[in-house]
DNA sequence: ATAGGGTTAG
């Protein structure tokens, strides 16, 4: 159009390239647009303005974004929930909420585009009790239900690890499509509900939603979380089938399954016929596998990969050094040591957080500061004994067979420490946590449970006070801020 | 004729 020179482009014409750009996430091109723009003086179209805000967001070019944001003189609902939605994609979830706050100060009502991003916000988060309220402005507000917003709640129940109250929203949605039905078996997959997750998915099927590459994630671990070896081969399958293309995340998930059944050399062997080339991920599971077999060749040639895609991961070195150290070759832990520390490679202790009435309790490993922390020493060790009186050394798929329900989650973690640092690392495997400490019988209400688990959580922990958890839930504090 | 939203392996 500009080469042949027929016409000029006008505000409509770079509202729609931006919009493409920003769907693509076509970086350069987007700034030769807004270059234009800015020649072109078409920089006052709210309609620019919003597409140029939202292709910065969606490159997540966050301070860019926020540039753009600024400098809009008059900010109307669209540019709010573009810039909120902005932050909440790449997890900024304190300045989300700082800005939900703010445009209702200057009079603007969300609207539920708007309710979507401070929900999922929530989700990331894990902030239950904030999701919660939420939830009430939304009913308070009469905010349409639509698909989008329930999918959103569903997603952030399921997250924060109140499974049934997300399955009860599910079930009361009046339409469902793809992505409705993938927030729900994936949230029950990561609770450890195999059989529900799976049942949904044949409903799913039954009701002719398409499944599409996100519903197999939820599939696949739904079945790698139960050892369902033949099952997720079988998904497999019935994946390809529905012409999807196998994503890294799909072979991720295989390679999980085939190890957590102590299928190391199966595993191996479905690697080395990938078509792409695996990624850290995909080495590190196998490197785990190995580690808990006991494998110290096949450890070590897999290590070597793994140190080849991501040289500088200090968690990949101390795999191998635990390796080493699990087959007691304490001549090679030193020799790992000694690589770190020559290559400048440094280890940053783990650190979580989670919200348990209105309290943040943050956790770092090696940290003891915790008022608490003999206590919660000892329910950990409790929960230890519990787990191994029960007998789950490293499972195969076969003692599965065997055990009832209820050990077939617990037998998820080979024991107590890898359980904490299951969800001390990953917030969202806090809820198969959860199920986990139910199984013991350790406590019944789903928020009684979270307490305990936040007891669990990792080796100790500080304890944020009340005042600067609300600072938190009200946004008037950075992210910077804040840690 | 134009703008902002939900699901993703370890």
């Amino acid at each position: 159009m500009l080469q042949r020179g027929h016409a000029y482009p006008n505000s409509f014409t770079l509202a729609f390239v931006l919009k493409a750009c920003a769907v693509v996430v076509a970086f350069k091109e987007g700034l030769q647009i807004h270059s234009h723009v800015f020649r072109h003086g078409l920089d006052l179209s709210p309609f620019v303005q919003t597409g140029l805000l939202n292709f910065y967001a969606k490159c997540e070019e966050i301070r860019d974004a926020r540039r753009v944001f600024d400098e809009i003189p008059e900010r109307n609902l669209i540019a709010w929930s573009a810039m909120i939605s902005g932050y909440a994609r790449i997890g900024m979830v304190n300045e989300g909420l700082g800005l939900f706050r703010e445009m209702q100060k200057v009079g603007i009502r969300p609207d539920e585009v708007t309710m979507v991003s401070i929900i999922s916000a929530c989700a990331k988060a894990g902030a239950l009790d904030l999701g919660r309220w939420v939830h009430a402005f939304i009913e308070k507000n009469e905010i349409k239900l639509d698909v989008e917003l329930s999918t959103a709640l569903v997603d952030m129940y399921a997250k924060c690890g109140c499974i049934e109250r997300a399955r009860e929203l599910f079930d009361v949605m009046p339409d469902r499509d793809t992505k409705a039905w993938s927030s729900m078996i994936v949230g029950l997959a990561i609770h450890g509900l195999a059989e529900d997750a799976l049942a949904y998915f044949r409903r799913m099927e039954e009701s002719k939603v398409k499944p599409n590459h996100v519903t197999f994630i939820g599939v696949l671990s739904a079945c790698v979380h139960s050892g369902l070896v033949y099952e997720g081969k079988k998904y497999w399958l019935s994946m390809c089938q529905c012409k999807i293309e196998p994503s890294m995340e799909h072979y991720g998930c295989m390679v999980d399954l085939l190890c957590r059944a102590s299928r190391i050399e199966e595993a191996c062997e479905f690697v080395e016929a990938m078509p792409i080339s695996p990624n850290s991920i995909i080495w590190r599971t196998l490197l785990v596998g190995c580690k808990n077999k006991g494998l110290l060749e096949k450890g070590e040639f897999v290590a070597e990969r793994l140190l080849e895609v991501e040289p500088l991961n200090a968690e990949n070195h101390v795999l191998l050094s635990n390796l080493y150290a699990s087959g007691l070759r304490w001549d090679k832990v030193s020799y790992v040591r000694k690589r770190m520390k020559d290559n400048g490679v440094k280890a940053i202790p783990g650190c979580s957080s989670i919200e348990v009435d209105g309290f943040l309790h943050e956790f770092v490993m090696g940290d003891e500061s915790h008022p608490e922390a003999k206590e919660i020493r000892e329910v950990l060790m409790d929960v230890h004994r519990q787990v191994h009186r029960a007998g789950h050394e490293p499972w195969t798929s076969a003692v599965l067979h065997d055990v009832g329900e209820e050990e077939k989650v617990s037998a998820l973690f080979e024991h107590s420490e890898r359980l904490a640092i299951a969800f001390g690392l990953l917030k969202t495997r806090a809820p198969m946590a959860i199920r986990v400490v139910k199984n013991l019988r350790v406590c019944g209400d789903c928020h009684e449970v979270t307490k305990i688990i936040s007891k669990l959580y990792s080796r100790e922990i500080i304890v944020r006070d009340r005042v600067r958890f609300h600072r938190f839930v009200n946004g008037s504090c950075s992210c910077k801020d804040y840690w």
